[in-house]
DNA sequence: GCGTACTATCGAAACGCTTCGATAGTTGAA
DNA sequence: TTCAACTATCGAAGCGTTTCGATAGTACGC
């Protein structure tokens, strides 16, 4: 026998015809245990695996799922989407898909910028992690693809997502914050287009407020225009010259964690004594600040995988349902809130 | 007309027969230009897009390339790997081919563990980055399938291979350190099993030689099992534990580089004034210990372009030549080195 | 002006699977 | 005992390409 067996070939040894031998390749009903046992055993004698083109074409779907990333969040040194990837590709060998993984620019710009797997219908399902331009969604959406978001969203349309608990985790902070004896709590965040900085900074001021907590304006920094260390390190500055001051600092995310601890310890105060701070995102870097860096901490593999089901269920289901997952997260007590827990 | 265009949609437009415009598609000879524009107008127009798996059942070309990525190798923070196949994907447009990327364990355990594309006859060709079992290797080669390993190599097989240039980039150090005025030179490594690794090693030792600059083996520890920042801490402290003392350091990676860097300073000694460090790999992380790190820097794009090419050639030219890619490699000037260049 | 050698185009088969409608075979209620 | 309602299986069509062999049409040497 030439090459490796096909379907027919499962056919012929099994005695019955090529239908049958689809009904059970795809776990059809209508079909006898008896023949289904037989069907199956021939297909592991042959070491018989259907082939994804043949498929394909008969059936109108692909097998493949596409997953667009923007250039700069897939090469950045924290894997963050790195591992939503992974979690996945990994969900994704369950339903027997693949995940065609593609960069794209921030914005659409000219047609031959738009990933092949679209323009040759070759996925049944695209994933979008991370902010993106407007313009890749509404491409998307015009194709009538489903289509589901990870760590991004965009309330003006009606979109599935899968985001981590942003307004929890700003919860947990705050609590434990509070728990720890501070009730002068200060903020330091930017960027408040982002939709999870956003959550997270009115999340902040609601759980503030429902625990009897009062904000002092001059201990929130929002104004800058991005989120990375020097930029918290900035901000930190600012809420040092005033003359009131915080004995806590909630920063929006790591980032900005560490450049306000750098800005602090520069100044001469000593983290947690002269003031705690807790971050957000449990990049790696906090590991390595001195002192180690309490954060919030969401299961990115999850996340992943979670989208790669909702996906499923449109697909299968063509369903339309909009569905908004919330991944759980977890506070990771270490040393720079200057709490411990037992 | 329902749904999108097809092949057919074209043919009548263009008052062309299939498979003239499939001989377009294809770019084959034998097509008059007149008919070339034709059918090429009337593509434009329909915003036709042949379709994959059509396609693949046809020519019995799936179109795609599989990546192979253990799992570790991708998820870690420095984004090496990840540049890699940003490289292969982006090279692979051009080709108008697919990647798919999965992560596999070390070594092939279970038959279920096998990638799909691998079962499915899903890809026309491998790529592998990174350091893999040899099982996978093996099995691989059983399929016939055109190979190719990205930064890492088995001698043993007769394989292609896209690697950097260690052997010049080991030279580029010593050169570099020995006209700072250093004749003195240690090195920092650790498992020699690792075939990059052993090629920087054997490298440092000849340039060394050919430069007539000699060796003390007090200043050379490579007895580490792994080349992390521990492995280069604890391999300085031996060395700092002779009495005749190198100038400089040769680390093998930036992670021991690094490592080397915090045993001096905890030392009490100055880098680069009391003992000169440069590194290999030029990570992250280099540019935020003090001081910056001197470092051999490769272009990781580039060797996952330069692997997809060599994929591609053996795919269309049935070819198995065997191919080793020398990815070029170059000195990037910080300050651990303690040497200006003007 | 004829035969040869190309060149451009075409028709039909083939790729390996899914799916729809048809067909026996079986069950059970009337 | 008959007939309706299923159930298990099958045959054939169809998915959108590529490709191979056939066929006109053109050019050219003699």
């Amino acid at each position: 026998m030439k090459g490796r067996p096909t379907i027919k070939d499962v056919a012929r040894k099994a005695g019955l015809s090529l239908s049958t031998v689809s009904l059970v390749l795809n776990k059809r009903q209508n079909v006898s245990d008896e023949t289904r046992r037989k069907v199956l055993e021939v297909i592991n004698e042959l070491g018989y695996h259907p082939q994804r083109s043949a498929r394909g074409l008969a059936s109108s779907l692909s097998g493949n799922i596409g997953f667009v990333l923007t250039d700069d969040h897939f090469t950045q040194a924290e894997p963050f989407y790195t591992k939503i990837f992974l979690g996945t590709e990994f969900e994704a060998r369950k339903h027997n898909y693949y995940v065609l993984l593609t960069t794209v620019a921030r914005t659409v710009r000219e047609t031959d910028e738009i990933p092949r797997f679209l323009l040759e219908q070759n996925v049944d399902g695209v994933i979008i992690a991370g902010r993106i331009g407007l313009s890749w969604i509404e491409y998307i959406r015009r194709l009538k693809l489903p289509l589901v978001l990870i760590d991004y969203d965009v309330s003006r349309y009606h979109l599935s997502s899968v985001v981590m608990d942003n307004r929890g985790g700003a919860q947990l902070v705050v609590d434990h914050l509070h728990s720890g004896g501070h009730t002068k709590i200060g903020f330091v965040g930017g960027d408040l287009d982002h939709p999870s900085i956003a959550e997270r900074y009115s999340s902040f001021r609601e759980t503030m407020q429902s625990r009897g907590l009062s904000v002092n304006d001059a201990w929130v920094q929002v104004d800058e225009s991005d989120t990375r260390t020097d930029n918290g390190y900035s901000a930190m500055q600012k809420i040092l010259s005033s003359t009131d001051r915080p004995t806590a600092i909630f920063a929006v995310n790591d980032a900005m964690a560490i450049g306000s601890i750098q800005c602090l310890k520069e100044s001469g105060l000593r983290v947690p004594y002269d003031m705690a701070v807790v971050g957000f995102d449990n990049i790696e870097a906090g590991l390595y600040v001195e002192p180690r860096l309490t954060t919030i901490n969401v299961h990115r593999e999850q996340m992943g995988e979670l989208a790669l089901r909702r996906i499923m269920e449109m697909i299968t289901h063509q369903t339309n349902i909009v569905t908004k997952t919330l991944a759980p997260v977890e506070l990771v007590v270490r040393e720079s809130c200057g709490i411990k827990t037992d």
